[in-house]
DNA sequence: CGGCATCCAGTTGGATACTG
DNA sequence: CAGTATCCAACTGGATGCCG
């Protein structure tokens, strides 16, 4: 995408959310946050997420913490013992991400229930006769 | 983060990321906020929504405007006139949530390229062979 | 003009079984 | 322990046609 011919239009709209499409793309799934969030802390071991996420399943977390690691988030360290142990940290870019998420966070936090009142007002009109 | 409920490593993971899920999934996905970035300057209507925003389908518009209403980041308006007009404009809490995202759209925006070299680098270690 | 209904392809993610 | 491989269900989103 760094080769960006695509500059067509006149207006905005490419501006913007083009930009944050890849970030989107990773940080919008349903569990990499939850692991940056985790790995902002500390360092954790696989087997550690695995138990600590609750829900989430060796495959995807698998292929969280792949992605997360080849966009420089987090660093893989795999330590040449029996049993095997690697652990995931993250990289100085990951924290930065992490922060730049907070105010979505915030946002979120604080207009949570504005929003379940909004979508509970829309539903009461959508759907009276249900 | 002023609430600073900073508790050990037991079961965090709930605490932010779970909260951010709901917006994550409205703005996370293809259109929405693309959408929130053209109402932010001024209302639209319908069809100069599905000329400006190049690719998207009138059945995804109609959805993606559908779900901000829902949640109240944006408001409907139809003018009973002939032929219909219909006019959509952010509500306050819509422009909130823009805010709210900028720091994350900045934070693409500066490390787009850190990112690129980094998958680059992990994808020349990763196959060499290809 | 501003939709909605239908159909369909591609992707996401869960369950399960197996391995170095 | 830390994965990989396979299969499969659910969801996302695009194309098309119809309608008030």
């Amino acid at each position: 995408m760094e080769d960006g011919t695509r500059m067509s239009a006149s207006h905005i709209g490419e501006t913007t959310a083009c930009e944050v499409r890849d970030v989107l793309d990773r940080v919008g799934d349903k569990w990499s946050l939850l692991v940056i969030e985790l790995l902002d802390h500390e360092t954790w071991r696989f087997s550690a997420l695995l138990r600590e996420i609750e829900g989430i399943s060796q495959r995807m977390l698998t292929r969280t913490l792949r992605q997360l690691e080849r966009d420089g988030l987090l660093t893989r360290t795999v330590h040449p013992v029996v049993p095997p142990r690697v652990e995931y940290a993250l990289t100085p870019l990951g924290h930065t991400l992490f922060d730049a998420i907070q105010p979505l966070v915030a946002w979120s936090r604080g207009n949570r229930d504005e929003i379940a009142g909004a979508r509970d007002a829309y539903d009461a009109r959508a759907e009276p006769a249900l």
